[in-house]
DNA sequence: AGTAGGCCTCGGTCGC
DNA sequence: TGCGACCGAGGCCTAC
């Protein structure tokens, strides 16, 4: 399920593929994946003799930055893009295709079809849902320990539902949430107010830590998740709890375990987290 | 207003 | 072989 790591490298080998290309048509074939604008004909007359010119990032949102409006795409679960020849067979999962004008194709593919698509007008796509209101971008100079210091000290909330909020830190999933609460030897039900300066200090070192191994890991793909030239991740290896259950601890060798954490599989270790 | 919990979108996977 | 339960991001809804 892709993560901030996930979404990040998809932006780049999609960069590298399609920036400069020129939509020519646009065939959709699951239409409840375009959110906006909800007729899915404007969708395609307002997209259709746009060329990307760059491709961002906000969260695990992709902002496809056309020549007059913005494409917004949420990956959930199992959303991927990849680039293809005019010609080939659209496959069983495959709900979007962006037709370009030098005869390749990119494939909107999503088995579980949760993905999101809005367009919106340059420069109005920040002031309207599904990206407002999120909460700062965990690489940026904003994201300081205050932040976290502020969030975690006004709610009665556990630390694990804090960071999947999107409201206080974007990029964070199920997957990372547990990796950075092992990291910082917390455990994911603790109260966020519970948390010492310490510990809020050592867990704002290590989600930026481990975000950024991600990232210049490829992500992880520990489902279906590749990148956008079909590549697959290489963190999934340094993954010290999620998806180990009943496995031996990477620290201290006791079983790693799982449970229901804010209504998500969470995985710990009882013993190296306090 | 903040929070918890349930439901909804889906279909592959798993257990029975 | 068939079938129901389960999983999960995040929006939405209801209840407290």
């Amino acid at each position: 399920m892709p993560e901030l790591p996930e979404v990040e490298t998809v932006r780049r080998t999609l960069t590298e593929l399609i920036v400069g290309k020129t939509i020519e048509e646009i065939d959709i074939f699951w239409p409840r994946i375009i959110k906006k604008p909800d007729d899915t004909h404007q969708f395609k007359t307002i997209l259709i003799g746009q060329s990307i010119r760059s491709i961002e990032r906000r969260g695990k949102f992709i902002l496809f930055q056309l020549d007059d409006f913005v494409l917004v795409s949420h990956l959930r679960m199992e959303g991927r893009y990849g680039l293809y020849k005019n010609g080939e067979e659209r496959t069983k999962h495959t709900h979007v295709v962006f037709h370009f004008t030098d005869n390749s194709q990119l494939w909107y593919q999503d088995v579980r079809k949760f993905g999101t698509m809005h367009v919106f007008k340059k420069g109005e796509e920040f002031l309207n849902e599904p990206l407002t209101g999120l909460g700062v971008e965990p690489f940026s100079e904003e994201f300081q320990l205050p932040i976290l210091l502020h969030s975690f000290s006004n709610t009665t909330r556990n630390v694990k539902a804090v960071l999947l909020d999107q409201r206080t830190v974007v990029g964070l999933g199920n997957i990372y949430v547990d990796e950075a609460l092992f990291r910082s030897g917390i455990l994911p039900e603790r109260k966020a107010s519970s948390l010492t300066d310490l510990e809020v200090t050592l867990l704002h070192e290590k989600i930026k830590g481990t975000l950024q191994e991600a990232v210049d890991m490829g992500g992880s793909s520990v489902k279906s998740y590749v990148n956008g030239q079909g590549e697959m991740g290489m963190f999934q290896q340094r993954l010290d709890v999620y998806g180990r259950k009943g496995q031996p601890c990477n620290h201290c060798g006791n079983e790693i375990e799982k449970k229901v954490v804010s209504g998500r599989g969470t995985h710990y270790c009882p013993s190296c987290q306090k």
